[in-house]
DNA sequence: AAACCCTTGTGCAAACAATCACATAATAAA
DNA sequence: TTTATTATGTGATTGTTTGCACAAGGGTTT
């Protein structure tokens, strides 16, 4: 692309932004100035214009945002104007939990295969639609399939090795649930969610309130 | 506490360190050194000397850190050396795999009350233990409970008067994973779980590579 | 007790990010 | 056509975070 260097707090306030319009749209909220859509995105205004900037120039002086237009030109830029087909590893209590979101779909992103290693689950079918594969399958799978992401929902021990499969399968971006750190090769992407993380930084400002 | 500017960034990296350690704790290495240490969480090594030494000197030059001993000190920072208590709003799929997830427990955090609107849901009683309440009784218990942190898995809609409820209850702290920017009153803290950014990260950056 | 490791702790510079403040341009009113 | 009004786009500025490089100091060996 272009100008590479686009900080990368940016790319996730878009997402946020794709939101809040989206829901705008919704209302049938036709134009919106910077300083309202920052309000509903926390954020301050002048960083939404300098983000949107980064990628053109999609408002208009003395009026706002369209929203409907700007929503496209978002979504074009985070690649969201197509689908996105996942593959899910590790049925467990999370795992089905993520299989039966329906906001995944609603955005463009569905799980098209789903894994375990468990022999009671394999061959079941999911209330979703999905068969449970066997992880021996992966490699194959993955491949048929044109899976783009891994998202990985097994325990923290086999996190890493269930990322090298995928990886070895061809997939090029992972989010991973488990709570484990995992190493990437040069030019492949994970993003973490991590609860834990994120109580404990709960529990830290707590904890230094009450001092 | 001393009221030094700590960056945010270094109290979730404390998390991940604090996670590493335990994991070396059980396989019993005894001293580690920020080099090591750096590696499995994925950062620079003077990174996590700087972390730590905004709270005090843990290690001992020439040798490193004892892993034991600096495990201690992190989770003292962090405020994991008690358990917090906490109330989940939204038993769907989500909410079910939470309680579910024996993750919380071992680190100290636990569900002691669940809540949803649904009359067939209410009264319920879930396989972790909790009684499901009816959100009416959400002010009573929390206050009862002594709950410390609040945790929203309702839908987006419902999201921000939940999180007012939790606070008028006297709740300080929230984790959201509904996918809605919530607006908190100053001297409360909310963190999101939001899968849906996370994703258009990944999809971002696919579609950079692509071009 | 001196010389030699080794790894911490930290001053400083560089990179990065957020915010301010205003020139710029579009629209509407006079 | 001119003036007033409004909100964008952006250069300048301030603030924050990261990483380098090395002095400081504990441990070990001779």
């Amino acid at each position: 692309m272009k100008f590479s260097k686009i900080p990368s707090a940016t790319i996730t306030r878009l997402s946020l932004y794709s939101r809040a319009l989206e829901e705008l749209l919704q209302e049938h909220v036709n134009i919106i100035a910077s300083d309202k859509l920052a309000q509903k995105c926390g954020v301050n205004p002048a960083q939404v214009r300098k983000d949107l900037a980064y990628f053109g120039e999609f408002g208009v002086r003395g009026v706002g945002y369209f929203v409907k237009e700007l929503l496209f030109e978002i979504k074009k830029i985070l690649g969201l104007n197509r689908r996105w087909r996942m593959a899910l590893v590790g049925i467990g209590n999370l795992g089905l939990a993520l299989v039966a979101h329906d906001n995944f779909v609603k955005q463009g992103y569905e799980f098209v295969a789903v894994f375990d290693v468990d022999p009671k689950k394999v061959g079941r079918r999911l209330p979703s639609g999905q068969t449970i594969y066997h992880m021996d399958e992966l490699p194959t799978v993955v491949k048929d399939k044109k899976i783009d992401i891994g998202v990985i929902a097994t325990p923290a021990s086999q996190a890493q090795a269930t990322a090298r499969l995928l990886i070895e399968a061809g997939i090029k971006a992972i989010l991973n649930f488990a709570p484990v750190q995992i190493q990437m090769p040069e030019g492949y992407i994970v993003e973490n969610v991590d609860f834990t993380v994120k109580l404990d930084n709960l529990a830290y400002h707590l904890t230094m309130e009450a001092v």
